[in-house]
RNA sequence: AGGGGUGUCGCCAAGUGGUAAGGCACAAGAUUUUGAUUCUUGCAUUCGUAGGUUCAAAUCCUGCCACCCCUGCCA
């Protein structure tokens, strides 16, 4: 374990508080944390702050973090979703000191310790019925009944919770349930199921065991058996902690038990979230896949251009919480994915929406000039575009009835093409429909870029593309997948919402765009800033003769909006 | 016979008896060959509420009020 100043290290939760006095009281000599993922869908962007919450802690005392699948329930586990966890959190940047599949590391050891505990008078093989069990929990005001088995002798149990084993009984015909009291506040504490009885196929084990532990049961002897010193997990399992210490007192029984501590889930206004939903959107082909760039899932994202520095980042500025969810804006997100993305990503000037532009007085060769790749690292270096007779800019940088405070384009004014000259519109060509087909501008030889001689000021500078150094590229455009006045679209179906309600009806859009030849350059996943306009990556679907860009967010716009 | 948790700016969130950090959002200004970035400034006389203790209270005490979670053989 790497040598940590105790004194140099500032808290910033209570979490880390009680890990600093723990290590130096020696309650606790490390800190092993674990990444617990039922293999039950993909990751989507608010499962990051668990996984930070876990290995940042663990990686701030010098401590270990172990990936493991909490795959106790083979009705819902596969292995798709396992193996995707492992290219996720490698994504991430988190490297997992030790990769376990709970059943196969340690069903033996959890069947072993319920034997124990039956032995020790505090398990008991029950044969009510789930209905009846249910029925006899009592209601949040009144206490419980208490099974007719629960007075079974030790030796008996033992027998008969050999027999679950061994498949004597049909599933839902038996539980081994802890014995704790039925008239106990907490419900959690009312002879919880240990082992339920259940024949299904375990995506790792096959068809090995016939019965399965119960989460409560199983994950604080997990921690236990692995060492981890500090479980931590979301809110909702706040009540679980008296039943996560039971267990942890009455079958693992040792010393330097692990503690569960609770943080707040996190969820995003405006964002899907919920397996159940996200399995239905795949399903019902409403998104491409799991990693369809409107999904909210990890895979999702990253094809989306989203960084897994920015969801970090993200989740990092939201902190530990103290309630059962956070609900935090989408603006909140979008800030760290531009933050991030102004660092990192290429310059590169695309014309979405071209206008043509002829320049009267300029008969040469093309020009070559160069480009910044990013004015915000000069490591990034330039890379070089070129400037012609025709050129195209953006529609909407050109107006004959400019609002005010107008910089770009107009009949009459100038304007400065980035890294070139500032030109002069002389004239506007229209169709027969009356549409503008294109313009006539006169470029000012002395005021190319870099050694402007010629003493103009202008206002604005807009990006364009030179007819012989472009290309056509496919650009999706995303908006939202959930309409923006649905802040909490999984809440909205819980409450009856259709699917069709709660949908934005262009969420993708595809359009034609006129890139500069540089982008050619370009490879999947490769991230740019189409100058002026917004954040793009380069889609896998792309081909040698069809580049396809995604949006992943527009710049902020202070004139437009 | 209920139990657990939470109330500090529109949203997150510090604060643990000494006179309300910070971030997002928003607004205004400066710089800018991206109307981006960056920078500067503004943004809670007040901490759910009513009392009390104290020289001093978001912090301590008492009473109210509001919201969230818990009755799977899911995790």
């Amino acid at each position: 374990m790497e040598k940590i100043d105790l004194d140099k290290i500032i808290p910033e939760n209570d979490l880390e508080e009680e890990i600093i006095s723990d290590l130096k009281s020696g309650k606790n000599k490390e800190v092993i944390t674990r990444c617990p993922p039922e293999p039950s869908g993909y990751w989507h962007i608010a499962h990051v702050k668990a996984w930070t919450i876990d290995f940042e802690t663990a990686k701030k005392f010098g401590g270990k973090t172990y990936l493991r699948m909490d795959d106790t329930n083979p009705l819902k586990e596969e292995g798709e979703f396992a193996e995707s966890y492992l290219e996720d959190l490698a994504w991430l940047g988190y490297k997992p000191d030790k990769l376990i599949y709970a059943s196969e590391a340690y069903f033996e050891d959890i069947y072993k310790i319920a034997e124990q505990m039956i032995l020790d008078g505090k398990a008991y093989v029950c044969f009510l019925s789930a209905e009846e069990v249910s029925a006899t929990r009592g209601t949040l005001t009144e206490p419980g009944k208490e099974s007719p088995y629960r007075n079974t002798s030790p030796e008996e149990n033992l027998r008969l919770f050999r027999e679950m084993r061994d498949g004597k009984f049909e599933d839902g015909k038996a539980t081994l349930r802890a014995k704790i009291d039925m008239a106990h506040p907490n419900m959690n504490m009312r002879d919880p199921v240990m082992y339920r009885v259940l024949r299904a196929k375990h995506y790792r084990l096959g068809n090995k065991w016939c019965i399965y532990p119960m989460y409560d049961f199983a994950h604080p002897l997990e921690d236990a058996l692995e060492g981890v010193t500090y479980s931590l997990c979301s809110m909702e399992f706040h009540e679980h902690r008296p039943l996560y210490e039971w267990f942890i007192e009455n079958g693992w029984k040792k010393p330097y038990p692990p503690k569960q501590r609770e943080f707040s889930r996190l969820t995003i206004e405006n964002v899907l979230i919920g397996k159940r939903y996200l399995k239905q959107f795949v399903n019902d082909k409403i998104v491409s896949g799991w990693d369809d760039p409107r999904f909210p899932t990890l895979v999702g994202v990253r094809r989306r251009g989203y960084t897994a520095k920015a969801l970090k980042d993200f989740v990092k500025s939201v902190g530990w919480g103290n309630v059962l969810e956070v609900t935090v804006p989408y603006s909140a997100l979008e800030y760290y994915v531009r933050a991030d993305l102004n660092q990192i990503a290429t310059r590169a000037m695309v014309v979405l929406d071209p206008l043509k532009v002829i320049i009267t007085n300029y008969n040469g060769e093309d020009e070559e000039f160069e480009i910044q790749n990013n004015p915000n690292d000069e490591n990034q270096g330039y890379h070089k575009s070129k400037f012609g007779k025709v050129i195209y800019i953006e529609k909407e940088d050109f107006s004959l009835n400019p609002p005010p405070k107008y910089n770009r384009l107009t009949l009459g004014g100038i304007v400065r093409l980035k890294g070139a000259y500032i030109i002069k519109c002389n004239n506007v060509l229209y169709n027969e429909d009356g549409s503008i087909n294109h313009l006539e501008c006169e470029y000012i030889p002395e005021s190319k870029s870099g050694n402007d001689t010629s003493g103009i000021k202008c206002k604005g500078t807009i990006h364009f593309v030179s007819e012989n150094n472009c290309f056509e590229i496919t650009i999706r455009e995303f908006k939202n997948l959930i309409k923006r006045e649905v802040a909490n679209p999984a809440k909205a179906l819980s409450e009856g919402a259709k699917i069709e309600d709660i949908l934005e009806p262009n969420s993708l859009v595809e359009i034609k765009a006129l890139a500069e030849n540089f982008l050619k350059k370009a490879k999947v996943e490769d991230k740019f800033q189409f100058i002026r306009k917004g954040y793009y990556c380069m889609d896998k679907d792309s081909t040698d003769d069809n580049y396809i860009f995604n949006s992943t967010i527009s710049l902020k716009d202070s004139f437009n909006k």
